[in-house]
DNA sequence: CTATGGACCTGAATGC
DNA sequence: TGCATTCAGGTCCATA
């Protein structure tokens, strides 16, 4: 799946294509994570007015309250003239503008409407999430304070989302590699510098990632369809037994939180 | 409150 | 060829 990368291209690339477009109808496959939470029939005749980012969630405001949708770990969207829906296709919303299609074979993502923020769902999925590592909040300050409190493993504290948001597996052992950061190491034990140099990884590479268009995933490609999408040029996640191109030790994979982490010894030994 | 392991689901790759 | 095992981008939830 999409980390906040893929999403935000998957974003960009819909947003305006999408404004304005007014629903006709919703076709619903299999279940996703959970239910819509409205009659489909209830959606037609909205408009979708904007489409915002949360961490890996997007948001579709409609002219009668948001439409969330997650990626999980295999989704991804298309918009456009929509062929037949196939088993993985699991949303359909078809717009005078076009279909958005949601296509998910390990349907761990979601689609749920939302009358507002303050309802339920959307505080239980969206309260407590950490800063946008893209934006104002994330400051090197809060992120060094807020790290200073965990005791957990940094690399888990990054994939938790609760300090900073969009740092999946593969962004999380990248950022750690370029800060020379090892991945077991507790947060609360990143001095000072360390962590601003990891405040750092985690900007440079997430917006790299973005440049490149979400180079991340192997079967990633963004809702115009567009393809290109296949270079991972990763440092390390996905490398063990390679050498390490800046220092030619061997890349280990580790196990934390039954999660695989990939890191440099030679690199990051802090 | 934090930390940890399990759960959800399908497909691809690997090994015998 | 068939079948079992392992692994894959996430994150909620129960439990300690």
């Amino acid at each position: 799946m999409p980390e906040l990368p893929e999403v935000e291209v998957t974003r960009r690339s819909l947003a305006h294509r999408i404004r304005g477009a007014k629903i006709r109808s919703v076709r619903l496959g299999k279940p996703l994570r959970w239910p819509l939470g409205v009659a489909p029939a209830q959606l037609e005749g909205l408009r979708v007015q904007a489409v915002r980012r949360r961490g890996k969630y997007l948001l579709l405001e409609l002219s009668r309250g948001i439409l969330l949708l997650h990626l999980g770990m295999s989704g991804s969207l298309s918009f456009g003239a929509a062929g037949p829906a196939g088993s993985h296709d699991h949303l359909d919303l078809c717009t005078n503008q076009g279909v958005l299609r949601l296509h998910d074979p390990r349907r761990f993502g979601a689609a749920v409407w939302l009358p507002d923020l303050q309802a339920p769902m959307a505080r239980k999925l969206l309260d407590g999430l950490g800063a946008e590592p893209l934006g104002r909040d994330f400051d090197r300050a809060g992120f060094y304070r807020a790290l200073h409190g965990r005791r957990a493993a940094i690399k888990q504290v990054l994939l938790s989302g609760r300090v900073v948001v969009g740092v999946g597996n593969i962004y999380a052992c990248e950022a750690l590699f370029w800060a020379g950061i090892r991945p077991t190491l507790r947060a609360n034990r990143l001095s000072r510098r360390r962590c601003d140099a990891l405040h750092a990884s985690i900007v440079q590479v997430l917006k790299d990632a973005i440049e490149r268009g979400g180079s991340s995933l192997r079967d990633f490609s963004d809702p115009a369809g567009k393809t290109g999408y296949f270079q991972l040029d990763a440092a390390v996640y996905g490398r063990a037994g390679q050498a390490c191109s800046r220092c030619g030790t061997t890349i280990r994979r580790i196990t934390q939180g039954q999660r695989s982490t990939y890191y440099c010894p030679g690199c990051q030994t802090f």
